[in-house]
DNA sequence: AAGTAGACTTGAAATAAGCCCT
DNA sequence: AGGGCTTATTTCAAGTCTACTT
């Protein structure tokens, strides 16, 4: 979002260079939306099940599901469509699958963002609706066809068509009745027809200013080597593959029962020569777009970055080997960089780290850490200070330890259970069809998870009930199963309010009371959120053993409302050195097990019930064990910086390979390499139905030959890793295009995209290319370079401070956007940013009254005294000051408005290389504390520490 | 090759703490 | 001093990826 966009005419500086114009890959902000599944897809799914192990429970949930909505759901996906008649003319697949969203998008108050973003691609998709996309198809196939008749088997193909769109046509009468049988649901909350209002007034805004998205790296299609002169073949390559699988499925299906794809390549080849004119044929009529051919220069930059700025690229490509091969040795390295510290920020940091430390493991650590700076004994101010904060441990200055062992000696006091189930008074009562009825101490505590969760959408979802509802049944006496059959019947108000008024008198505890509840947490923290390991001792990040609850599986998880039960220390496992003090457990339990395993870095773990998973205590992430990897993480990534071009101009070769699998992968690569996407692994039955790239289905997918002035578009939707929608609409290279048509030929909608793909495959690959290369290096690495072109290309060496972070934000901003990290907009962000419109709005005024006395006060000075010019230096200065003040509140209000529905932790915790942001800080004089608050300065000690304003990743 | 278990990273939401105003 | 926001921290679910097993 330009500040301009976004009614901020004092600060034009960081956007001046933004190449609005530029439509990119990841310019489609993607919309929150746990959307239930659609018919469609739940009978796609329903069939896998039955050939798989069906669970009983899945299809039945699953299904029952589509009748409820969440107002999770609604909040969060306020994306698309404002006004029911936009809704009706939204493409088929659209209405079904987020149908219940629809609705629920009526209600919500939209982010006038995901409104925007969403409608004009929503326009787009409905523009060439499926009618529109089987008509152009049909007339590339035809002309193919003319060629190649006899491999077509046409008929099936439109039997499949016509199955497809009457099957359609189903879902939407399923859609409508759906929908109508909701409006009861819809009639009971009038907040949400007033959030229309709110919406209908957020279209017009919209319409007047168009062009409001944050500012995103654009991503310009790697240029092809040697394209044009290739062209040719590839494409014959192209229609062979298509008329293969033709034959294949004709008469080869012993290769491969399951996809339309297979084919080989002796098979190819006698065909190679009848398409040959179809080609030409094709081509000519279909002008390749050839501007990536003379981009030649780019072609050394990162997909990411390109889009920004094509200018900088060079010169910091120049610089990056620099660092790199400095930082080799670190060790070498670290005394310059040491030196370069700001005492301030160390100051600060330590004082910070210090409160937190117990007292007791200061002393202790302090002859331990005084070591290290007894070796590096450079500067006198700073080893004071070292004095003073002796537990901050430079591992990153050390030798690293031989592979695979974690630690040499570790112990620790074990975990924290959760409390003791504290009975509810009996006055607090629980009716079951409207009498009275004493639970058991379990199903009463169990049945409290349930009354805590009342208010939330949760208990509006069938499955989360049933799920509750059947294991509740299971904590139950004899007699209270037989009691309570219906949960309908059940009235857990009565609790809830007393939860509700415990909470309450909680907060408002008095002062004494709460500083005892503190001093007795700190008590705990210091007793067991440390651990000691090879000499040192770290804070661990999760001591406290997970209470027992309600399962909260994200999107529409078939386990949501199962009990979690209570772990005990029968459950656990601890994990310490021999000869370490083991810890004890508590009286009358023993442990499951004690192991002494330095290959993991784990102190205790046990298996959680619900998913069969196994649960880990570890540190917390300023730990050295934890800090080393995720160093290790960036240099891995900038290792794939050093072969990216490589890489890439492989798998553009690949593109063109004969073998299937070959180019699935290749064109699966270029997905997340150019948009970031997850590797996409194969999941159970039992979890939530998502996906990533390489498990993306033909569904997820539609291409569209021509979008507005944009050709050959892949627009994505899909709900990825929390079920957070992914959507994005995406120009890719008529080869890719190609071969996503391909992919996708004779599939249906819930088939495998890449059908010969995993991620075993793709990660393999990979570390076939560069060692420790896999899926999610070219996440890390594509946000990481983001993150340094957006800096060198926002940041401008006269802005003031907060201009400076403004731009270090809006960089930020542009890889969460890259990410599709998403957050709901948090409530109450209408109304803060009307008070903060309104401050500014009161500024301003003050600023006329100001310039007006000003004006008064220079007249008067010209022929006044001393006095009266002095008073006019003052009103100047007042002036000034009231000025500055204005575009602090003015680039606050764009920060704010641009974050609504970005989540910035997430890509600065894990994917930004925390030595690009101190080395920007640095540069730029920016104090470090601007952009990492006190927990990310722990966690990024080391790059603090390593890092130098010259640092390039 | 496919399936599984285990270990660890990533992620949004929930909750607590802190801050700013009245 | 306490209410209403923001921001920081915690929580724990959901991914990725490796190693092992069959």
């Amino acid at each position: 979002m330009d500040v301009e966009n976004s009614g901020n005419d004092g600060d034009s500086k960081p956007t001046k260079e933004h190449d609005t114009n530029h439509v990119n890959g990841v310019n489609g902000y993607s919309d929150k939306h746990k959307s239930h599944k659609s018919e469609h897809k739940d009978k796609h799914r329903d069939k896998d099940k039955d050939r798989s192990k069906s669970k009983d429970h899945k299809s039945s949930s699953r299904d029952k599901d589509k009748h409820h909505s969440s107002s999770k759901d609604k909040d969060r996906h306020s994306s698309s469509h404002k006004s029911s008649s936009k809704d009706k003319d939204r493409s088929d697949r659209d209405k079904n699958r987020h149908r219940d969203k629809d609705r629920d998008e009526k209600k919500s108050s939209s982010s006038k963002d995901k409104d925007r973003d969403h409608k004009s691609s929503q326009d787009k998709v409905k523009s060439s609706s499926s009618k529109d996309r089987d008509h152009e198809k049909d007339k590339e196939r035809r002309d193919k066809d003319k060629e190649k008749d006899k491999y077509k088997h046409s008929s099936s193909r439109d039997k499949d068509k016509d199955r497809h769109s009457s099957s359609k046509d189903k879902y939407r009468d399923k859609d409508k009745h759906h929908s109508s049988s909701k409006d009861k649901d819809r009639k009971d909350k009038d907040k949400d027809r007033k959030s229309e209002k709110e919406k209908n007034a957020e279209v017009e805004k919209i319409k007047q200013d168009p062009e409001p998205l944050p500012q995103i790296p654009k991503f310009e299609v790697p240029p092809v080597k040697e394209e044009n002169s290739t062209d040719d073949d590839e494409d014959k390559l192209v229609i062979k593959d298509e008329s293969m699988s033709q034959e294949e499925a004709d008469n080869d299906q012993n290769v491969s029962a399951t996809s339309s794809c297979d084919y080989n390549l002796s098979q190819f080849k006698k065909d190679e020569s009848q398409f040959e004119q179809s080609e030409e044929e094709e081509k000519s009529q279909d002008p390749i777009k050839t501007e990536p051919q003379d981009e030649e220069s780019e072609e050394d930059v990162p997909l990411a970055a390109r889009a920004s700025n094509t200018k900088r690229k060079i010169e910091s490509d120049d610089e990056e080997d620099i660092p790199l091969s400095a930082r080799k040795k670190p060790k070498l390295e670290k005394p310059e960089k040491k030196k370069k510290k700001k005492k301030r920020d160390l100051d600060e940091e330590e004082e910070e780290y210090n409160d937190y430390k117990p007292e007791k493991k200061i002393k202790k650590e302090k002859h331990i850490k005084k070591e290290p700076v007894k070796e590096s004994p450079k500067k006198g101010g700073k080893k004071k200070k070292e004095e003073e904060e002796p537990e901050v441990w430079k591992w990153w200055e050390e030798e690293k330890k031989e592979d695979g062992v974690k630690w040499t000696f570790l112990e620790h006091k074990g975990p924290v259970f959760a409390p003791p189930y504290e009975p509810i008074p009996t006055s607090v009562k629980f009716y079951y069809d409207g009498k009275e009825l004493l639970l058991s101490e379990q199903a009463e505590e169990v049945a409290g998870f349930y009354a805590k969760m009342l208010d939330h959408d949760y208990t509006t979802k069938e499955v989360f009930n049933k799920n509750f509802f059947k294991d509740w049944r299971k904590v139950m006496t004899e007699k209270e199963r037989a009691l309570i059959v219906d949960l309908k019947k059940c009235n857990f108000k009565k609790m809830q309010a007393y939860f509700l008024d415990l909470s309450e008198k909680n907060k408002s505890k008095s002062k004494e009371e709460k500083l005892a509840l503190k001093a007795k947490n700190e008590e705990m923290v210091k007793e067991y959120g440390f651990c000691k390991i090879d000499g040192h001792t770290e804070k661990i990040g999760n001591f406290r053993i997970e209470p027992p609850g309600l399962f909260r599986g994200r999107g529409e998880h078939p386990k949501m409302g199962k009990l979690k039960r209570r772990v005990e220390a029968e459950d656990i496992i601890i994990n310490c050195s021999k000869d370490s003090n083991i810890p004890k457990a508590p009286p009358g339990h023993k442990w499951k097990e004690v192991r002494h395993v330095n290959t993991v870095t784990w102190l205790a773990s046990w298996t959680e019930n619900v998913q069969n998973q196994v649960k880990y205590i570890m540190l917390n992430p300023s730990s050295k064990l934890k800090g080393e990897k995720d160093w290790q993480k960036y240099e891995t990534a900038r290792r794939l910086h050093k072969s990216i071009n490589k890489i890439r101009s492989e798998y553009q070769q690949d593109w063109k390979s004969k073998e299937m699998k070959i180019r699935q992968r290749a064109v699966a690569l270029y997905f997340i390499d150019k948009l970031a996407l997850r590797a996409g692994n194969e999941k159970d039955e039992d979890q939530a139905d998502t996906v990533g790239c390489c498990s993306l289905r033909v569904e997820h997918i539609q291409l569209l030959e021509k979008k507005d002035d944009k050709e050959y578009v892949v627009v994505f939707d899909f709900l990825g890793k929390d079920s957070i929608r992914y959507y994005n609409e995406v120009p890719v290279e008529k080869r890719v295009f190609k071969n996503l048509q391909l992919f996708m030929e004779n599939k249906k909608e819930g088939d495998d995209l890449f059908d010969r793909l995993n991620t075993t495959i793709m990660n393999k690959h990979l570390n076939e290319l560069m060692e420790g290369l896999t899926a999610k290096v070219f996440r890390t690495y594509n946000a990481s370079w983001t993150l340094q072109q957006q800096l060198d290309l926002l940041t401008n060496e006269d802005d003031n401070l907060a201009e400076k972070v403004l731009s270090y934000n809006r960089a930020n901003r542009a890889v969460a956007i890259l990410c599709n990290h998403q957050r709901s907009v948090p409530k109450g962000h209408e109304k803060s940013m009307e008070k903060l419109k309104e401050k500014i709005d009161a500024k301003r005024d003050s600023i006329k009254d100001a310039e007006r006395q000003v004006k008064d006060a220079v007249r008067d000075a010209k022929h006044g005294s001393v006095k009266e010019k002095l008073i006019a230096d003052k009103k100047k200065k007042m002036l000034q000051r009231l000025k500055e003040q204005l575009v602090k509140l003015e680039i606050q209000e764009t920060d704010r408005d641009e974050n609504k529905t970005i989540a910035l932790g997430t890509s600065k915790l894990n994917y930004l290389d925390p030595r690009i942001s101190v080395a920007w800080c640095k540069k730029y004089d920016v104090p470090i504390e601007k952009i990492y608050n006190k927990t990310q300065r722990d966690k990024f000690r080391w790059a603090i520490d390593m890092a130098g304003p010259d640092y390039r990743f």
